[in-house]
DNA sequence: CGTATATTATTAGGATGCTAAGCAAACCCC
DNA sequence: GGGGTTTGCTTAGCATCCTAATAATATACG
């Protein structure tokens, strides 16, 4: 093969972009992402929730599976990289359906514990019955052991950026 | 090593969750995403724009350097991933900060094919100037070559996510 | 003790995303 | 050529996310 200008090379000439390793890589993970809530959003919808309510739920059985009495607004927004305001409007719509409860915690009148309700508990263990066959329908373009590469490298890449996040915070 | 309850296995019972290798690789896709999120909203505030119209430049700008004569909503739409509404709402914003503009299309009452402004192409070039370092302490966790495994990963992700789509489009 | 600071949750206002529904123009096919 | 279908964009209504500002409680410290 002689040396011509690659395609990669013209379109950084013509656009000024760069199409290094490092822009394709997110790249391809903000369009993989988009593709994922495209596939996930009426899956989760079919459950009359949304991605955002699952997450919620899914984070209180998690915390209430490791003995935990309940997590504080401020302890979700935390686990699922949400701002508190936003974690306050998600758990309105859910108190609203009736999966989960607000109730007052013994030491802190300002805090809120949220907890499922046996609606919400129930409607979690219904969602957990399809929700293994439909991660691994996602999944299904990688066999297990580049699924376990691409957990690697984002668990790697995650270290990287929880450290800039709270660079960022502390400044 | 004796068969001992390995800490997946002792979870997945408590809480019924699998943890299986497509569980931990969506699992750390979607916390690293949110952890992008987090670092490049506030970077795109700096320059008066936000994450979503600084994908409308950008696809704009790499479709002017194709040669190609601007793009009507419906093909800002497939290229972004966004429904055609969500379009509309954003190009109604950039067009009132002045970056692009809405034309009509020869052919096509219907159609309006939208262009930077010279004001938008200032604005991307001031954006491209700051962009490569800022994408790569993005993903400075991860070195070249894994960045490019990531990358080969993801796509092979995605062309099977691609493939989901259409079917469940289709249908 | 009592004030200053920090934490917890909420409200207000703006931007993005979705689905469903509507309108106008273009296309297809008999 | 005309009726039915498809396409392109927009509007309406809801859920999410953000930042900034508020209110109330806890904590720290002089």
């Amino acid at each position: 093969m002689k040396a011509q200008p690659s395609a990669e090379s013209a379109r950084a000439h013509a656009g000024g972009t760069a199409d290094r390793p490092a822009d394709l890589a997110l790249r391809s993970l903000v369009h993989a992402f988009g593709l994922i809530e495209r596939v996930m959003q009426p899956y989760f919808a079919r459950f009359g929730v949304t991605g955002s309510q699952w997450g919620v739920l899914r984070t209180l059985q998690r915390s209430e599976a490791a003995g935990e009495a309940g997590l504080r607004l401020t302890d979700l927004s935390n686990r699922l990289l949400v701002r508190p305001p936003s974690v306050t409007g998600v758990i309105d719509r859910l108190e609203r359906l009736g999966l989960v409860a607000r109730d007052t915690v013994p030491g802190d009148l300002r805090a809120k514990s949220v907890t499922l309700t046996r609606k919400g508990r129930e409607l979690v263990t219904r969602v957990l019955a399809a929700h293994g066959p439909q991660v691994e329908g996602i999944l299904a373009g990688l066999n297990p052991g580049e699924q376990a590469d691409l957990h690697r490298l984002l668990g790697k890449l995650t270290s990287h950026l929880e450290g800039l996040v709270a660079e960022r915070e502390t400044e």
